[in-house]
DNA sequence: CCCGTTGTGTGACCGCAGTCACCGACGGCC
DNA sequence: GGCCGTCGGTGACTGCGGTCACACAACGGG
């Protein structure tokens, strides 16, 4: 496994001695690449190591028994999975579900490896800073289901991921926690409103500022 | 600041050399003992220090505009505010605001002295297990509010307390973040399957199992 | 080219939760 | 005892989100 490409994704561990970094490598890591749609970890299961990201993105959601899913956050190249970490540490059981969206690049660490770098100061605030970003998307998560609008958070989603994306409206559904229909229903909304174009698993934006303001909580009825 | 008391409970730190615990408290530490109610912090407000609960009980939660507002969590003694912690750590401003429910005893540690102390292997440990915890409790909570109903929530809300909660009905409704007319309409319903016993600001948990299996999700309509 | 699969569009209907507008009941205080 | 504030109880109504049952369009492989 070559350190280099470790740091080009986590620069923090640039600051951890080159022997203590290799040493770690060595004996304590597991590099793996594996294609779009694979199930990384599931509810439940035990769970083997601090997984890092390093190239592509994890999904962590979270299912219904009846088949609905809610997307709870993303794992991102420099970041850990926290919900994997969290297992680790807690006594609890994994209650979360992670698929990789994308090809996706990432090294398993053992316990001990992780805790060899977490000596480092520098890698445990980079740890604690991924976990404080995680615990506040959390916390603007339950705000956003137990108090916006449906379609105000549709919004939310449909921003922030370039002018014209490329998904079924089931992907949306899933990451709402809702169902297929109500995508549709508010999509079209939107379209007759001349805020986006529709097409064949294709949504355009053509005014994200009026997206933007609904997803910010003004009532405009649309 | 007597560091006795303090490892009462935080068991953790009796494995932090003695001179470092006493420095620390010394220089980087301010312990403070507020009454029930006191405002310990506010959304978007700058944020002190890290704060460690040695007795009494802080509520977490997050207000919507309309004056809702619902529990993300509580912060009991032996553990710290994962909120604050976040917004030291993270760039954001705090998303949350946090009361004492009762009077309560804690230590605010400045930024210098936790990064001492997180140097120790134990105390480290304790922290992550810490976020581990309320990063679970998190998770549990968006599921809850996105797909249980709400008298799964209410039962779920009345367990854990006790044989007899003494509490308002509004009290409740924060904790869950709806309107008081609710609480008080699935209390009544409870109340006609002789589940529990209604009084001023009393309620008297009678048939513990029926609303542990409601909370658990059977579908048994009251 | 046909046909199955997958994704989208839509109408009817239902139920939960939220809101409004009250009223009554209890308890503390002067 | 009389007053007032807090707390609890209730009915009527609304709207959002969810569900079911479709129809239909686009795509792709045999």
């Amino acid at each position: 496994m070559n350190p280099a490409a470790l740091i080009a994704a986590y620069p923090v561990l640039a600051e951890i001695p080159a022997d203590d970094l290799q040493r770690v490598l060595q004996m304590h890591a597991q590099a793996a690449t594996v294609p779009a749609g694979t199930v990384l970890f599931d509810e439940g299961a035990p769970c083997g190591g601090f997984p890092l990201v390093l190239r592509g993105a994890v999904r962590v959601a979270r299912g219904a028994p009846d088949g609905r899913s809610l997307e709870l956050y993303r794992v991102t190249p420099g970041e850990l999975c926290v919900a994997s970490t969290a297992c680790l540490f807690g006594q609890h059981m994994l209650t979360a579900h992670g698929t990789a969206v994308e090809a996706t690049e990432l090294v398993l660490l053992s316990p001990a490896g992780f805790e060899c770098w977490a000596a480092h100061e520098a890698f445990r605030r980079h740890v604690f800073s991924v976990f404080a970003d995680r615990l506040a998307d959390l916390m603007a998560l339950v705000e956003a289901v137990a108090f916006q609008r449906l379609d105000q958070r549709l919004a939310g989603a449909l921003l922030g991921h370039g002018a014209t994306l490329k998904l079924t409206h089931q992907a949306l559904a899933d990451e709402l926690g809702t169902a297929r229909e109500m995508v549709t229903r508010l999509l079209k909304r939107f379209e007759t409103a001349g805020w986006v174009a529709l097409g064949r698993e294709r949504i355009q934006l053509i005014n994200a500022p009026a997206l933007r303001a609904l997803a910010a909580g003004e009532h405009t009825t649309v």
